[in-house]
DNA sequence: AATAATTTGTTGCTTTTGCAACAGAAAAAC
DNA sequence: GTTTTTCTGTTGCAAAAGCAACAAATTATT
């Protein structure tokens, strides 16, 4: 993170006095938005999680991105192809914010407050979600299961401050994540207990290495 | 592209009037920087092109990401682990802006006017990285070989709004491109050609899918 | 508390991908 | 214009990953 913002409460806080703003509340399991048509919408999620997914024709189901608190999403930030319908799915009841990315510069006619704070915090969100990206694509181009389920450790350890952490999602939607086959990853993660790079206990993960 | 921005040519024509600003050039092959510590550095590349590389201990080459003129890079958006090097080489001579993060949005003592128009555009040049980011994920989150040459054929396919478009870099660096081993991809798209998806004279492509 | 649904863990078999090594073509350097 | 380097194209073999299918454990739901 680059600036001490204290964005959290603010945008959580904010009553529903911008024209140009919606605010939405769903439950675990709906869908939130579906990438079809180029409206160049942008949310921020404001409670709970959600995951960007895609299913294949093979029945393949991907985790393309996972937003938690304060992270960004939309439309705004994709070419929509014809080929793949994009979903965000409610892992967690969620509270999101909607709106359309061009207003954004536009003043609203209230010229309200949260209008302002929202323009001052974007850069930094945006930034994160760079970030969150660039790790992404750090773990998908790593050639072997073993180096990504490797990398995605080392990333949640460096995080944590700790060799030890907890696996924030079921193993099932990390192998979604890494986009790799379950089976095949849970093999290879025995043989990464097995040759002693990791102990697992329960949802724990230690690693015993540097 | 979000906004109808003509940013090329301002950048560009920047004189050495901004004293947070520095522009270097580079020769082709030459390394531009190399994200070791975060200095928040951010690059804007005026000119010519580069790739954001990563070496692994096998002996590797990942080409990370490819710049082109007017994109943007740098460790500022980076986590910087110790685990890999990424360096950004120049592919073509290549003219470079170099400053740092931090200081956008200080006004700069002469409050110049190359430091308001960067501020103006960053918002649409981070905007055209993410989008370009998500593309990259969507390549490789895609599970098989033919599916990463498959998408990857229908982004270029899109973006010259034909069905028949030059591959922009070599095949080698295509591999690298996609994480995946190049004989393996030479088969793959020979296998390919062989069931009638695609043509290919030279460095041309041709779909025959729908 | 009982039932249903999801997740974890495992394995045999198949398919895909990677590796190594090479020859010819093309491009770059001298 | 010749030499050197890089890129393309190919192959046999080895290794890794995917698929299918199932049982046990755990977590949700009613």
């Amino acid at each position: 993170m680059i600036a001490n913002s204290n964005i959290d409460n603010f945008l959580y806080d904010f009553e529903h006095s911008c024209q140009k703003v919606q605010k939405k509340t769903f439950i675990k399991g709906e869908t939130i938005t579906s990438y079809i048509t180029k409206r160049n919408q942008l949310c921020i999620l404001l409670s709970g999680s959600a995951d960007l997914v895609r299913y294949d024709l093979n029945g393949n189901k991907t985790i393309v991105e996972h937003f938690s608190k304060n992270n960004i999403f939309g439309e705004v930030f994709y070419t929509i192809t014809t080929n793949n319908e994009l979903l965000v799915e409610a892992k967690e009841n969620c509270d999101v914010l909607f709106f359309i990315y061009d207003d954004i510069n536009k003043k609203c006619q209230k010229n309200c407050k949260f209008h302002q704070t929202l323009t001052q915090y974007l850069p930094e969100l945006i930034l994160n979600k760079v970030i969150d990206l660039n790790m992404r694509i750090e773990l998908l181009t790593k050639r072997s299961i073993r180096d990504k389920l490797l990398s995605y450790f080392s990333i949640l350890s460096t995080r944590k401050l700790s060799t030890s952490f907890e696996l924030p999602h079921s193993l099932t939607d990390l192998a979604d994540y890494l986009s790799i086959d379950r089976s095949a990853m849970m093999r290879e993660l025995k043989l990464l207990k097995e040759d002693g790079f990791v102990t697992k206990t329960g949802n724990r993960i230690t690693l015993n290495y540097k």
